[in-house]
DNA sequence: TAGGCCATCTGGTCCT
DNA sequence: AGGACCAGATGGCCTA
């Protein structure tokens, strides 16, 4: 084979190589979107902002270890949305069934900051985040059987303004996905009746954490949890 | 149309 | 020498 041709070749088989190399890192970065909150289908986090959240949620179930209680709602999902860009922030918060606007506004008051928060290069572009105390959802069923919605649907991160207040379109048709276990980032549920009602959601008051409702067994440690997370 | 995201190609570097 | 890894360049697709 005249070496021009040779070295054609071997290009060809290197381009070949990285192809296949690209694709075995997209394959685990497939694996790593369906193991962090909000895994969707159809719409699925870029590359980026799946490592983001990938790394907010380890930080924060590193936290929860550390400190040994669960921490509220809000906290947890401020946390997990740290450095994320708007629309991730957003697709959280829907997945979660939190109220956008007291996502998006209110108190100051966060635990702590996950490693790396406030040096990502994107961070400039994202709106301070300020919290509000005060949180409401709403939550159709309590089942602590409750496994695992993943939005199928075209889950739109985009927020929809309601009399001044953010709403989160939620078109999506669940889909119950028995993979998963650590539940909150799927047990939550569509909220009833027309969108605008929906803005504020209720949570129940026997709950006082989403991520507790679907818990399959009460009389499962956190460990477990937390170790089921990794291990299914 | 601009910007974001992605897949692919490519050449350089390092390691075996 | 050849493969793995990496980063830059490029073009396509999609969305606001």
């Amino acid at each position: 084979m005249p070496e021009i041709e040779r070295v054609k070749f071997r290009r060809q088989e290197a381009n070949a190589r990285e192809r296949n190399r690209m694709h075995g890192l997209n394959d685990a970065l497939d694996s790593l979107r369906k193991v962090v909150p909000c895994y969707s289908k159809t719409q699925k986090l870029s590359k980026i902002e799946t490592l983001r959240l990938a790394k907010n949620y380890i930080w924060a179930l590193s936290e929860i270890l550390r400190i040994g209680k669960r921490p509220d709602l809000l906290t947890f999902v401020q946390n997990l949305c740290k450095g994320l860009s708007q629309p991730t922030t957003n697709l959280v918060a829907g997945c979660l069934q939190l109220n956008a606007r007291s996502f998006l506004m209110g108190q100051s008051g966060e635990l702590s900051t996950p490693p790396g928060h406030g040096t990502l290069d994107n961070s400039k572009t994202m709106k301070p985040y300020n919290y509000c105390s005060a949180y409401e959802s709403f939550y159709e069923s309590t089942s602590p059987e409750c496994s695992s919605p993943q939005f199928e649907g075209p889950l739109s991160p985009s927020p929809i303004n309601y009399n001044g207040i953010f709403s989160l379109k939620q078109e999506a048709a669940l889909d119950y996905d028995k993979n998963y276990n650590y539940g909150m980032h799927y047990c939550a549920v569509p909220p009833r009746g027309p969108l605008g009602q929906s803005s504020v959601f209720r949570l129940p008051a026997e709950s006082h954490f989403p991520y507790d409702l679907h818990l399959r067994s009460q009389s499962l440690t956190m460990q477990d949890e937390l170790n089921a997370v990794f291990h299914n």
